[in-house]
DNA sequence: TCAGTTGATGGTCACGTGTCCATTTTCGTT
DNA sequence: AACGAAAATGGACACGTGACCATCAACTGA
């Protein structure tokens, strides 16, 4: 393996100059600076950061934990955090926790091994990670969540508007004449954490509607579960007129549910969704959604932590919000009038 | 940071001792093992991979390149393998080279950097990296190809059974009585390297069937290249009766401009593509697909990987392909007399 | 011309681990 | 009880870098 010395040597200088032609240019001359490149790509010399890493304390590498990569959002997210942090001269590593604080526990435990520079998660419900969290961030590693906080969390984040667009959704349907309104999401009490479910119940109170008791059993954040609870709902004798899917994913198991029973969208029931994934308009009718600028949360996020790693600033906290955007496409319309 | 070192205090052994317990422990003593498992969790320590690695030579970590991560064929790929290398006490790396041999170079110049101990590699078109990742694996690092292989590549690799799926695809068409065939794929042919766009043509061939030089038009592998290439087939005065889309990405942009121009699937044209993403059976009618056993892949990438590096047996070339399921939907049917 | 200052370059050491070899303890056999 | 072998444990060192301090040359101003 090539190291700094093979590159000194060959340009006749010592490896702290060698060095400095990578991490600090402007204190050579042009002529040794101009030696040592050259001996660099005649070498192939690329830097070994895990010897860096080590002496350094951490690793140039930023970690990331989603929920589940198989979302687009998730998708997006990572791929535009991997393209911020490359920028930067970072490394990126992923796990996913699937919702799972088990699974999540064995990840936090991996980037800690690797020493990470910083941590971007979207933590699994519950808060049994926040203690091991923190003991990473007392070790060095900065830490910042994203989609998702966890309850008395000390560090920061980067979230979706989230009350803010649940409000909006619902008083659109609403305005169309909705009273019947189900929601896809989470109405467990202890799992209150998530902030679309919190926001759902006080938006329908604040414009006077009804939550039947019915319509209050939480989807998971999975299709198969968004599937089987709307099945149950558009079964009831007071089927709600329009649904609200808080997610994407939970929206493909909705409409899956919707289509099976041979109901007709936006005619038998309306149906709104957050995150505008490829089939949201490739469908029949195309979707209503509500759309997270995900690019610029994760631009943002990896933004937030690497500048705090840089300027070696791990107290420093910040917490940024961004706004959804509703887009109408048809697959919201006034409930029939019935009697 | 705690290390070894303080283990190995708190248990009162030494620190090779400690180090045993975690790596070999079927050297020590019950009681001694006991013992420094007891100073671990007491101490919260996780060993130093950073360190290990400088040792070592090589990072414990497995890099990943897909060509692009938003596509839910590379999703999933990357979720599997993660997955797969987590539960081996490995951490990966993810980057996408977005088809680009530029941007590719980069992302390996980083893995490199990192001192990976693996790499699963979906190469981008042309072989300009080759080089360099010869270089890599001569330098430890070992190399295997999947979804698609270098021209004249010394490296192990794992694929799909492009051909035999592409003459499957084009056979049930043609036994479904359709002669005028068109693919979304690459005819280039510096860049023949596709393996179905080389398939193509020959089984049409094979089967009998003109290629119109006008069927020759290659898309990228982007859904806007196959948008429009789907428009332009579309409207020749002598149309295709079957599409056939070489990814579920290009599907997405054909799907979008069959539905644009009002023509009806299967009665005007019919519509067939690899990959099963969730969309394909939500639009209407649901599209015949022919899917890729993309768990199966990404666990055999990971376990060659694995396997290799911790038998330290680089030179190992293992080359396997799966084969892909044909599932019909109703997107497909004879074509409609004409006259 | 010389002291003081700045710019350019060099040398040393520690980071925490894995590897290799050395030492001590335990066990089985006679 | 004594010996050799095997099991269990310990110590020393190197991996390549970044941080820090030391040295040397070049320049400035009187």
């Amino acid at each position: 393996m090539t190291t700094i010395h093979d590159v000194a040597r060959k340009a006749g200088v010592s490896a702290t100059t060698a060095k400095r032609a990578i991490n600090e240019p402007q204190l050579l001359t042009k002529a040794t600076l101009e030696r040592v490149t050259q001996a660099i790509t005649a070498l192939n010399y690329e830097p070994d950061r895990t010897a860096g890493a080590l002496r350094r304390g951490h690793s140039h590498t930023i970690g990331l934990m989603v929920g589940n990569i198989i979302e687009p959002f998730f998708a997006q997210l990572t791929r535009t955090v991997a393209k911020a942090v490359h920028a930067r001269g970072y490394a990126l590593i992923v796990a996913d926790n699937e919702y799972d604080s088990k699974l999540e526990l064995e990840n936090l435990r991996m980037f800690h091994g690797h020493r990470v520079s910083g941590l971007i998660v979207r933590s699994a419900f519950g808060s049994g990670n926040l203690e091991y969290l923190k003991r990473l961030h007392e070790q060095g590693t900065y830490i910042l969540e994203i989609d998702h906080f966890l309850a008395d969390s000390p560090f920061g984040h980067v979230l979706l508007e989230n009350a803010e667009c649940v409000d909006m959704g619902v008083r659109y349907l609403h305005d169309l004449g909705h009273k019947r309104i189900a929601a896809l999401t989470v109405f467990d009490a202890e799992k209150l954490q998530d902030e679309r479910g919190k926001a759902f119940p006080n938006v329908m109170k604040s414009l006077g509607l009804r939550l039947p008791k019915a319509y209050q059993h939480g989807a998971t954040l999975s299709e198969e579960g968004a599937y089987s609870l709307t099945l149950q709902l558009l079964r009831l004798p007071e089927p709600p007129t329009a649904i609200f899917s808080m997610t994407g994913n939970e929206a493909a198991g909705a409409f899956r549910a919707i289509r099976e029973l041979k109901l007709r969208i936006p005619e038998d029931v309306s149906f709104l969704t957050f995150d505008d994934y490829s089939w949201t308009s490739l469908v029949d009718p195309p979707l209503d959604v509500i759309i997270q600028p995900i690019q610029d949360m994760g631009l943002a996020a990896a933004k937030i932590v690497i500048d705090a790693i840089q300027s070696r600033d791990l107290k420093k906290v910040v917490r940024k919000r961004f706004p959804g955007t509703l887009i109408r496409r048809g697959s919201c319309a006034p409930p029939k009038k019935k009697k």
